[in-house]
DNA sequence: CTGAAAGCGCTTACAG
DNA sequence: CTGAAAGCGCTTACAG
């Protein structure tokens, strides 16, 4: 193969056109005639030509390419999510730069810099810690929220999946199965989506008439992996061992449900006898650990081919897109870890 | 914040400057007054300049961003990898494309075409079907090849696991574990890293002495993943029930070895009393199924950081490298699926 | 149907 | 220490 890049003034002349016929034709736009156009096409093909779609988007002012932010691809949800994505997007020509930004304020202010720089045609942004507005952008570009609530509504669609809903139906599946003494376990860095499964947590103990406290919402300080494990393991023993003063738990995510199942396993906790516990998300992990963790489903491929839509709209006609709010509906999966 | 992008010529503008004054002061480079360097920085900080990269990447004929073909994101190790490089890349001011080929040649392919065109500054590839060559590409631009023989070697490095003596060290458990009748359970469609894993068990087979024939050698067929476990519970059906024909399987990878330990379950087949299993990657999975999945660990992280060590290097001096190939020690972890 | 020319936002030899 | 100018590879009104 040739190793330097060909350019469309080199076409240009093999053809005996300008640079502009040759433009009109590679873009199919502008009138020419087909004889010529057979024969650019030709020399194309021969040269092995291809656009430089760096000039092409200088020129344009698009890049055809889109940015997801992501606080962390190794997580099952984010990552499926951010690879359906993808898959879409490509199909539709578009690229994705992935911005993994670790939950890092400073990294993701980088990230949006480098993204607007780089002329992105739209972005999507899933989850992280506050609201995300566009604001934080200096250009207007189509934006769209994945489990992150927007601060304005103008030109943002928000998409996550129902939370409020799952969360509702998590906590009932614990009533139902006996527990009746019962927290949620999240993060004390928490996200909007965190915030709403709280919320439905909370609206099941109102409807069912229990009484709620601080002591059922159990936050756990931001630490690492591996200390959270001792963590979690400590408040196990504390409150499921030592004084048995708790005997169902919803996990905020299928992470933490994983590791309260394996904790309970070290310290010879029966679960579901003695402990009931449901998670969220449905990682690969749930189905595989035994007993099986019981959760609430999120619909990824939904989520995705949702924000793909509207984004793919929004970057065709701007503005033309009212701002939309929608809920994914999610699923319970009954396990082992809830008795069934 | 202001809507539209102010350009490097506005700068000059506020500043009374010229561009090329100002384009020298961003980049620190070439001579100017102290004076007029605060000045201009203080505009710039004033008007909340940011460069246009696409510009510079066209004028400089570099973009500062590589590129990564994977064939599965959703893999636990590629997925690992793709991010730690994503991450170091970052620090040093790349940023990463990351190209999802979902082991689909035209895809490749044309995600190949994408990022020449995007002027990318290296490219590295994780796996795939075949060799990889530069000759796919039209310009020389450095290449990093993880787990994929590159088809030469000039200026390309090779990096993987020690696949051979992790194939080794996985079959010399089995043998160790009390297993008689093993198998190696394998893809049909095999990548360079599969041969290897095979070639060291073929010669675990041979310094023991031990016959090996077509038999020792299952490979699936190519199907999805639900076809997979399907075809696995049957196999394990006739052999390991049926006709009691195995007690050892050397899994290719964990996700297979996991399938083998979930249809044991559902076979009621003893691990590892009349089943021993091992697999390869340690992915999370493993230390959470009961029992436990004895693996090989790859060490991602190390080749991540190798990977972005001389792909840096190269960009910066091209051709300087002498091609390497480097193989990276993977640690035996046993657990419960081999007697532990 | 086709071409000459301007311009997208940068960098950098060249000249002073 | 600084500026005018060319040029990276494209697209597109304008003119014919």
């Amino acid at each position: 193969m040739n190793k330097k890049n060909i350019s469309i003034k080199e076409i240009a002349k093999l053809s005996g056109v300008s640079v502009a016929t040759v433009s009109r034709v590679i873009n199919n736009n502008g009138r020419f005639s087909e004889e010529t156009r057979k024969r650019i096409l030709k020399i194309i093909e021969e040269n092995n030509y291809s656009t430089n779609v760096i000039a092409k988007s200088l020129r344009m002012k698009k890049s055809n390419t889109i940015g997801i932010m992501v606080p962390d691809i190794s997580n099952f949800f984010f990552s499926s999510t951010v690879q359906e994505i993808e898959r879409i997007m490509f199909e539709q020509g578009y690229s994705t730069i992935i911005c993994n930004t670790a939950r890092n304020i400073d990294k993701e202010t980088a990230y949006l810099r480098m993204l607007e720089s780089k002329m992105i045609d739209g972005l999507i942004v899933i989850s992280g810690l506050r609201e995300f507005g566009i604001e934080n952008m200096s250009k207007q570009i189509p934006l769209i929220c994945i489990d992150r609530k927007p601060k304005d509504n103008d030109n943002t669609a928000f998409i996550e999946s129902d939370h409020l809903e799952g969360a509702k139906l998590a906590t009932t599946e614990l009533i139902n199965a006996g527990a009746t003494k019962i927290i949620i376990m999240m993060h004390a860095l928490t996200s909007s989506s965190q915030e709403a499964r709280l919320n439905g947590f909370v609206s099941v103990f109102k409807q069912h008439h229990i009484p709620i406290s601080d002591h059922n919402i159990v936050k756990i300080p931001k630490m690492n992996k591996e200390e959270e494990v001792i963590y979690i393991k400590n408040f196990l023993q504390n409150n499921c061992v030592l004084s048995k003063s708790i005997n169902g738990i919803f996990a905020i995510n299928d992470s933490i449900g994983v590791t309260i199942l394996k904790d309970a396993k070290t310290l010879g906790i029966n679960v579901p006898h003695n402990l009931k516990v449901i998670g969220f998300d449905d990682i690969p992990e749930a189905s595989i650990i035994t007993p099986g963790l019981s959760t609430i489903k999120q619909d990824y491929r939904e989520i995705a081919k949702r924000a793909c839509e509207i984004l793919l709209n929004n970057i065709k006609s701007p503005g033309t897109i009212t701002p939309i709010k929608q809920e994914i509906p999610v699923t319970l999966i009954k396990r082992g870890s809830t008795g069934t």
